[in-house]
DNA sequence: GCCTAGGGTGAATGCGCTTTCATGACACAC
DNA sequence: GTGTGTCATGAAAGCGCATTCACCCTAGGC
């Protein structure tokens, strides 16, 4: 900069006034700077201006880092490779973000959490951008804590651990409650069976509270557990769930008329298992999932579900991120995004 | 800072080596500083670590913005909606790259150009990056040319358009000969037709050349130009293309043998046009696309494609910048991703 | 003719950190 | 006792920019 200053036989303020404030700045004066800052390569410092004007232009999003980096060669040779739910989830947050971010005039910045370093990732991220959306159980609620004296953190997906944080969840529960009241209202189906995750994971928990509380509802009997926990609910997991549930069913007696799962890619691994199976999907049995993840459509047949917005979490993330940016005191908030059933052949409707 | 080494009773310089080096600071003095940090909230600003260690810990990636950002709510309330393929291969894009950033202690910054800004983008993410990548007809040459003297930058799919970059492409060129030659060798077809994309989407021009190769290798007549080119290469676009020339055979008299289209999507939708119209597949025509998308192998038949290392073109981007980050005088580089033909229902293989 | 207003510009300060370089405090060997 | 390292720490000089304030110049009003 100091250079385009001199080239351009200016000062270095108004070499700064040419990229922050250009009608500042005689026409003339602006393009002999801008000649010699081509001519020299100039590229503003971003830490410099970020430094000296305290705001970044920048957003961050920490999210989980589930899957093994290392493992990433080998699943993508092979072609029944199995995306996992995750990934597909911060994927569409990632991009949820990134638009909103966009239309703010921000860009985003991207990390997952390494569990190695002591607050590598927090402090990385957290000391470069204007303020953060943390996805659930990913960042130390300790650590949330004290970054969130310093700038906007809006937590996603989860429980609210803090509770001057705004905070954006989703209705799992509602949703649940609501896919499981149409199959057994509407196509009356009575044996219902859930596959669930593991019990620290909130959002399988609260689907399996909706699936509950329908039952209840409807007079059938309540369980206290899911039939089956799932660990990292992908599809393999599914199938074997699937499997485990019509094994289970052959010693009892009763198969069950329908099987619900805590997310679409178990649901999906199921549909595969039936097929194998034989049992007919859904004239033998019903299946449903949750999340609306884009293969649940292609699936055949298609896949009953929940869909989620997992998308506008993102974009709405940045929403409160932006409000909060121009007015810090306002009352934290905590939204709840509305989800839909999404009624498709694998229940039998369509 | 000051106020934690006040705290801490010690000096500024201390602070900053318990973050930066704390092996070289007393272990009791460390506490204290740690301590007095967490009482503070104390977040290490980036922007000022960056200016002064001139190194930022972050990569960076540019992406085009295919689609408008407003139209989002809308699309999202669509059942039917069309992923693009764009969509899909930044996505995986932004996983590659995040994903090897992170093995080698870097976050990632993205951001889609905005057309907008003069140069408001690419100065942005630019100016607060170690290196970063830039996804071809992103950033205007002139500006990559100036920046590029700053700070690694490595293009990606497309041409290397400025000699002295590092610069990753795939072998699209040579993956449309191998799967073009399968149909015809393997499975004797002979009406071949080609449906592209716009000239200057380098990619699909790549693909035919491909495409024609075969031809002239097998004897066939070589077209000029593809069939059909469509602009968005979407899945809407393909169900188009398909009935487009499926209306031009009945006119002609004979029906193609096979129908290869530019990429995934457009095929997908062609494997929908066919359907409705009662033609089947692969026993009435093959189809083959490109790009070995997820979906691909979900819908019926599942799609004959090309698979192309999309998400190691994010990893070996990361791979590059950081080898250039630790050599900068080293030769610019040029890779080749080698793609593979995934045989699939669609062209009666499986 | 002088005075004022305002647009354009420069000098200087500080943003919060990293990084020499210097210093002090010891421990050890001579 | 003096010399020679070593380790822990402090002082101070930037890093590259935004921004305030003061200044100059010109145009306009009287």
């Amino acid at each position: 900069m100091y250079d385009v200053a001199e080239r351009s036989g200016v000062s270095i303020a108004t070499v700064s006034r040419v990229y922050r404030n250009p009608d500042s700045v005689r026409a003339q004066t602006r393009d002999r700077v801008l000649e010699a800052a081509r001519a020299l390569g100039y590229v503003p410092s971003g830490n410099a201006r970020g430094l000296a004007s305290r705001t970044t232009g920048v957003l961050g999003l920490c999210f989980p880092d589930y899957s093994d980096p290392d493992a990433e060669t080998e699943a993508e040779a092979d072609d029944t490779y199995d995306d996992s739910a995750v990934m597909l989830y911060s994927d569409q947050i990632i991009r949820g973000m990134e638009r909103a971010a966009r239309r703010h005039g921000y860009a985003l910045l991207i990390a997952a959490s390494l569990k190695g370093g002591p607050e590598s990732l927090v402090a990385k991220v957290a000391g470069r951008v204007d303020g953060f959306a943390v996805l659930a159980r990913t960042v130390p609620t300790e650590d949330l804590e004290v970054i969130s004296r310093r700038l906007p953190v809006v937590m996603l997906a989860g429980p609210r651990e803090i509770d001057h944080l705004d905070h954006i969840e989703v209705a799992n529960s509602d949703g649940e409650r609501e896919l499981t009241r149409h199959l057994i209202r509407d196509h009356g189906l009575r044996g219902l069976v859930f596959v669930g995750g593991e019990k620290d994971s909130p959002d399988a928990e609260a689907r399996f509270r909706g699936f509950r509380d329908a039952c209840a509802e409807a007079g059938l009997p309540v369980p206290d557990e899911p039939d089956l926990r799932a660990v990292m609910m992908t599809q393999a997991e599914g199938e074997r769930a699937a499997e485990a549930l019509l094994d289970r069913a052959d010693q009892d007696g009763g198969r069950p008329q329908a099987m619900l799962f805590a997310n679409d890619q178990m649901a999906i691994g199921a549909l595969h298992a039936l097929e194998r199976r034989g049992v007919r999907v859904p004239e033998d049995i019903a299946v449903a999932g949750f999340d609306g993840i884009p293969l649940s459509r292609m699936v055949r047949p298609a896949l009953t579900t929940v869909r989620q917005p997992i998308r506008r979490l993102g974009e709405e993330a940045v929403e409160l991120l932006v409000q909060r940016l121009a007015e810090p005191t306002r009352e934290p908030v905590s939204l709840m995004l509305p989800v839909s059933v999404t009624r498709r052949a694998s229940c039998g409707c369509g």
